[in-house]
RNA sequence: GUCCCGUUCGUCUAGCCAGGUUAGGACACCGGGUUUUCAUCCCGGCAACAGGGGUUCGAAUCCCCUACGGGACGCCA
């Protein structure tokens, strides 16, 4: 504890800008938060965007409007600024570039020429010989000044970490003491990608480093990356910071928490009429508990208490049920009716939402009176439905092989707009060789819940992709009760199919 | 498969570090009361130290083994 009040506390969340904006994140990020609030230090926001193929302008920007939902307020980041920036990872690649360079010449890295068909056939032949799918080192003997000359002349290589052949490398976490792992179990990380991108290894420790974070504090998932960072801080000189490896959220059957499983996207929870500040109080109750126990708190009730010690290590599971019995909690014990009000309107009560619905809905109204069961599927989380509804002019199993095509064929849309949602019907409708008229009385009842509502692609759209999500599952789920579910088999040969007439997935 | 991390009610957890508790609280669930209904609120109930070995007068707590769960093994982060 003496040696954190000496030096300023700096901590900080650092996702990647890849889809939506995830719950982990904002856990990760209130963590970090109280615990440099509570040290009086400054907690910074970073973008880490190397993956140039995944990275998006939209991604990083629900996650700055998601964390800021949440009140997580960062001390710097991209869009406050600070002095020791920039902190996009895009814009330091000159950076990065300068560090490469310094590991070439002390030899803490390597070029290397390997082409992605000898790796793939290398990891084949390792994965045949049931050994760990590694890097061999068949680089790390060329020699250094032809390897230089072989790359400026133009040879596309990736730099790679030189990592020890013999003992163990031990580092500290603060929760868990002493980890130890075997060199020989540590791959030969690429540092920076043939496309002149770091990766994530090489840009995080030095971003850490230049930034002067003190405390890095991030999943359970990155302790087997730990060697690979304390190397590069060697290879450096640095002093490396310390580490706390908080547990991971979980879906209900225990695996880490995604959104196959659960809404994993902090909009969803906005979405669907959640208070931020009961999602920040129920984020902080994973894993960790209060000195007194207190069940309701606030994020400076957090800072002022926060003690990592108290950390729980076993990874809690991500219980919705409780999450609304702590947001009830909230709206009637924090809340007036006029508080209502005023947060009813901040949601969905407030001409730029209702705004979008008027023009769907006029045309079908006689009176005011109609208005209201029109749209009431936009203002709930879920609608009621049943087997025969959802199954509509289709058979129940071919209901569900349906309904999970288009989920994956939504996902695949950069933009929730009415237009190109339609034009992933008509596609799934073209492909099966289905009418529209027989393929859409299905997603009108999951989404709508009833066959008599506003016109689908635009309600979608206003609906928002994650509730949209969630009733797709749900009608899955109905289906799936009923006995018309798919099987895991099923699955696997619908994965198939999708994938050859389709494409890929994307995640 | 290899390595790493973990394991207290169905779920979130307290207790563990500094061995002695009827193993506590909360969610969910069940029952009762209040409420014209429902919800709220109040009262009650259900339910756990993964297993086995040590150490000790005494183990949820310290040590070891096993089992189980999770994670990592990418030119993703």
């Amino acid at each position: 504890m003496e040696n954190i009040a000496q030096s300023v506390v700096r901590t900080r969340v650092a996702p990647s800008p890849t889809g939506d904006p995830h719950v982990g994140t904002a856990y990760m990020a209130l963590f970090n938060l109280v615990f440099a609030r509570k040290h009086g230090g400054q907690f910074i926001l970073r973008i880490e965007d190397t993956d140039r193929a995944r990275s998006t302008e939209g991604s990083e920007k629900a996650i700055l409007d998601s964390l800021g939902w949440l009140d997580l307020q960062w001390d710097e980041g991209p869009d406050v600024g600070g002095d020791l920036g920039p902190y996009r990872q895009s814009e330091r690649l000159d950076i990065y570039e300068v560090h490469v360079q310094k590991l070439l010449e002390n030899g803490g890295a390597y070029r290397c020429f390997c082409s992605s068909e000898r790796l793939s056939d290398l990891r084949s032949e390792q994965m045949a010989r049931k050994e760990t799918p590694r890097y061999d080192g068949h680089c790390l003997s060329l020699d250094p000044e032809e390897a230089e000359e072989r790359g400026s002349n133009g040879t596309p290589y990736v730099v790679r970490l030189n990592v020890p052949t013999e003992g163990e490398c031990i580092f500290h976490d603060e929760l868990r003491d002493e980890i130890r792992i075997a060199w020989s179990q540590v791959d030969h990380q690429v540092l920076r990608k043939s496309d002149g991108f770091p990766t994530y290894h090489l840009a995080n420790v030095v971003d850490d480093h230049l930034m002067n974070i003190t405390h890095v504090i991030r999943g359970e998932e990155w302790i087997n990356s730990g060697p690979k960072h304390i190397l590069l801080y060697e290879a450096f000189g640095w002093e490396p910071p310390k580490f706390i490896h908080l547990p991971l959220l979980r879906n209900p059957d225990k695996s880490k928490l995604s959104k196959r499983k659960n809404p994993t996207s902090i909009f969803h929870y906005r979405d669907a009429g959640f208070l931020p500040e009961a999602v920040v109080n129920y984020l902080g109750m994973m894993a960790y508990t209060l000195p007194d126990q207190r069940e309701i708190f606030s994020i400076s009730d957090m800072s002022e208490t926060f003690d990592h010690s108290r950390i729980s290590l076993g990874g809690p599971i991500f219980d919705v049920s409780k999450l609304k019995w702590l947001n009830g909690r909230y709206l009637r014990e924090q809340l007036s009716a006029n508080d209502l009000l005023a947060r009813l309107g901040e949601w969905k009560f407030n001409d730029e939402f209702l705004g979008k619905i008027l023009p769907l809905a006029l045309p079908r109204l006689e009176t005011f009176s109609d208005f209201s069961p029109l749209a009431s599927f936009l203002f709930s989380e879920k609608v009621g439905i049943d087997v025969d509804s959802i199954s509509g002019k289709l058979e129940p199993t071919d209901a569900s092989r349906l309904i999970k095509i288009a989920e994956w064929e939504l996902e695949k849309l950069r933009e929730w707009k009415g237009e190109p949602i339609g034009n992933v019907f008509n596609r799934i409708a073209e492909i099966e060789e289905l009418k529209l008229k027989q393929l859409m009385p299905t997603f009108f009842v999951a989404i709508t819940g009833s066959s008599v509502s506003l016109p689908l692609f635009e309600a979608m759209a206003i609906l928002g992709p994650d509730l949209s999500r969630t009733r797709l599952r749900l009608a899955l789920e109905v289906l799936s009760e009923a006995g018309h579910g798919l099987s895991k088999k099923g699955l696997k040969s619908l994965e198939k199919e999708y994938q050859a007439k389709y494409g890929n997935r994307i995640d």
